[in-house]
DNA sequence: TTGCGCGTTTTGTGATCACGAATTCCGAAT
DNA sequence: ATTCGGAATTCGTGATCACAAAACGCGCAA
């Protein structure tokens, strides 16, 4: 079969679909750390040959989800504490950025989807579901930044969460804690306020508090 | 042929050398913006099949480099005002924070070096050649930031070079300047000093600066 | 001159295959 | 029990092919 039918026109290409798929199970912690993966193990997983599993890998390769072993093998990537540390300084800078041009296009609707969005949050740390936890995160990050109508910096911004996500995972999988997070009502508070330094100071903080879990 | 001979043990993979060769080739301006490319044509170029050439190009895309049409099409991008200040905006932001990384490891032969390569940029901007002061002047900014020992921040700022290449190239193309870059002189000087402050401020100056070529 | 069909050509996609290299596995020797 | 070596297996790579869809060209009609 050289291609699919493709009678609904909406459907999309197969490696599309296999990248996205891995992507979001990447990006959301699904996967851990050093985990092998291969070219005909994901063919079969998703019901097509090597080449769109070829294809996919290699686009997550690019956007550093995946790493490349010196004879091609794939596997999701271990970071070492100098890498996390660099790709969190990543979202400070262009997080910080993405919300203080969402602030002034903050309307009352998009604060109360975050308000809602939080609560799914807290409820996953109550839960104590970190696939759960990093979902809803990311889910109330991307929701602000969608506001500041720039794609490049979100582009950017969610391939670092990609990088991090299989780190992310093993990291909140061993922490305890069970209380909401409290940067998300400070960012809340301060797009209520217009207060564009506390947004900033708040973004950076939430960003780079999971930094602290790792210097322990 | 399933694999080449590979006497020589140095050599890499054909779709490896395929993006090398076509990553620079983009980020220093050979192509102009919009242009299309065809996997067949690129294999023949390179004197590969289609297979390698799909690999390069599925990666060039996932970085930015490259654009892909709704019908699998490959061309260069043609970025939008709004992009290309998105793009700027990511430079200052990130290749700020490199440089003041860079700067408590930037001894006297790295300044040395970098106004040796300074040189070279106003040659470059004197004759006029776009290609050559686009490569130069990448050449001055990655010199001083892999002193930053930031391998993550680095590669981002490198795909941001890459999308903007053509573009670039098209920019610069019609600048009738013939004076060297003054900010360069600014970053160098300020390195001297150790002036973290006027570091900052220099590399932002030098990254916008193109921008208002645009603003005409 | 300007649109509009329609047949031709070009192009991307996915499957498959051969090949070589890397990895794994298993038994023997110490 | 542990280590070492070679056979068997697994795996990535690149070439090739068939197919469908998109782009192109060209002639005809308005």
């Amino acid at each position: 079969m050289a291609r699919k039918p493709n009678i609904s026109n909406v459907t999309s290409a197969a490696h599309d679909q296999v990248y996205r798929r891995l992507r979001s199970r990447i990006m959301h912690g699904d996967i851990l750390p050093g985990q092998a993966l291969t070219l005909r193990g994901i063919g079969q997983e998703y019901g097509v040959s090597m080449t769109p599993a070829r294809e996919a890998v290699r686009r997550l390769v690019a956007e550093g989800a995946l790493s490349l072993s010196s004879s091609g093998r794939v596997s999701t990537p271990e970071l070492s504490a100098e890498r996390i540390e660099e790709l969190a300084a990543l979202r400070a800078l262009i997080e910080v950025e993405l919300a203080s041009r969402a602030l002034p296009r903050a309307h009352i609707a998009l604060i109360e989807r975050l308000q809602a969005i939080n609560g799914e949050v807290a409820e996953a740390v109550a839960h104590r579901d970190a696939v759960r936890y990093i979902r809803t995160n990311l889910e109330f990050h991307r929701t602000l930044y969608l506001r500041a109508q720039a794609p490049a910096m979100l582009a950017m911004t969610e391939t670092v969460w990609l990088q991090m996500g299989p780190t992310m995972r093993s990291l909140y999988g061993r922490l305890r804690r069970t209380e909401p997070p409290q940067y998300h009502r400070h960012i809340i508070a301060a797009l209520r306020a217009g207060d564009e330094p506390g947004l900033r100071l708040a973004v950076r903080s939430d960003v780079t508090q999971g930094l602290r879990m790792l210097a322990r």
